[in-house]
DNA sequence: CTGGTCTCCTGATCGC
DNA sequence: TGCGATCAGGAGACCA
């Protein structure tokens, strides 16, 4: 379910809750839910939570204990996990409920019901930045100009495909690759090498003012959605194409009927007049 | 290297 | 009320 926005949410509405906090046992009701080096252990007891890290749609929580250990946790949320933080433990868990961080009050869960995310553990945020974070691309609130369309240029892929790509930029996904490209008035099916440098410019300009509108306005939810304290987003109500196929295109002056196809698996919606 | 198809899962929704 | 088909925010494996 979710893309950089929500994860940016569950990271700004975790931040307060975790760091500081005490960890004192991790249950793992779902053990091949976790994943990574066999000699990490992830966080371990004792270690308190120092921040959170956040790069595309992963979310590593660090941790450090008092004789200087370190620990990292990185989620993955795939298309149903969450995070989710409680006051007070639950016997038994929570349906779907596969790793429990206990704390001294409260408790971090992860959920998931169709399991494509997951948890990976290692020694250190750095341990984590070299082994799982190294092949994606910068994130897509930090990427310049040049950057992208060096990646873009180097790439005959369809655009859309080569955003979806966590190796060319980290953080977009489908909802927001269509909001993004029916911004900037390009086709989906473009050519990603045939993008200008200009064009790689408005991308990159409409990339990060429509990822910041939907981290303000809490992130998309379509059904399942929440942050890390339960909140459920409101951008779902500023989508322009994501979910309108057939619906007539919101762009003043237009109208024209939205088109939709399927691109690298997914169900694409654009605007056959505005973009292209 | 490319796009298309399938796969990993569960659950919501729709038509019959 | 039940039942099957279809679809879903991700991502990686395989094939031609």
């Amino acid at each position: 379910m979710p893309e950089l926005p929500e994860v940016e949410c569950v990271r700004r509405s975790l931040e307060p809750v975790l760091i500081g906090r005490t960890l004192r046992e991790v249950l793992r009701h779902r053990p091949d839910v976790v994943r990574g080096d066999a000699n990490a252990h992830g966080l371990s007891r004792g270690q308190r939570i120092e921040r959170l890290v956040r790069h595309g749609k992963q979310l590593a929580l660090v941790g450090r204990g008092p004789g200087g250990t370190t620990g990292c946790v990185v989620a993955h949320l795939g298309m149903s996990g969450q995070l989710r933080w409680a006051s007070a433990p639950a016997n038994p868990a929570p349906k779907h409920t596969h790793v429990v961080w206990r704390f001294d009050q409260g408790e971090l869960r992860f959920t998931d019901p169709r399991r494509f995310g997951g948890v990976w553990v290692f020694p250190s945020l750095e341990a984590a930045y070299t082994a799982r974070w190294a092949e994606l691309g910068p994130d897509a609130l930090s990427v310049t100009p040049a950057r992208l369309h060096r990646a873009l240029s180097r790439t005959t892929r369809m655009l859309k495909p080569a955003l979806l790509d966590q190796a060319v930029v980290a953080g977009l996904g489908n909802i927001y690759v269509d909001e993004l490209l029916f911004g900037a008035r390009l086709r989906p099916t473009l050519q990603a090498n045939a993008v200008t440098p200009a064009q790689a410019g408005s991308l990159t300009r409409r990339m990060k003012t429509l990822l910041s509108r939907a981290i303000r306005a809490g992130g998309s939810t379509l059904r399942d959605y929440v942050d890390g304290t339960g909140s459920a987003g409101g951008y779902q109500l500023a989508h322009r194409v994501y979910g309108r196929a057939g619906q007539r295109c919101l762009r003043r002056g237009c109208g024209v009927d939205l088109a939709s196809s399927t691109l690298a698996g997914r169900t694409t919606v654009y605007c056959p007049a505005c973009q292209g």
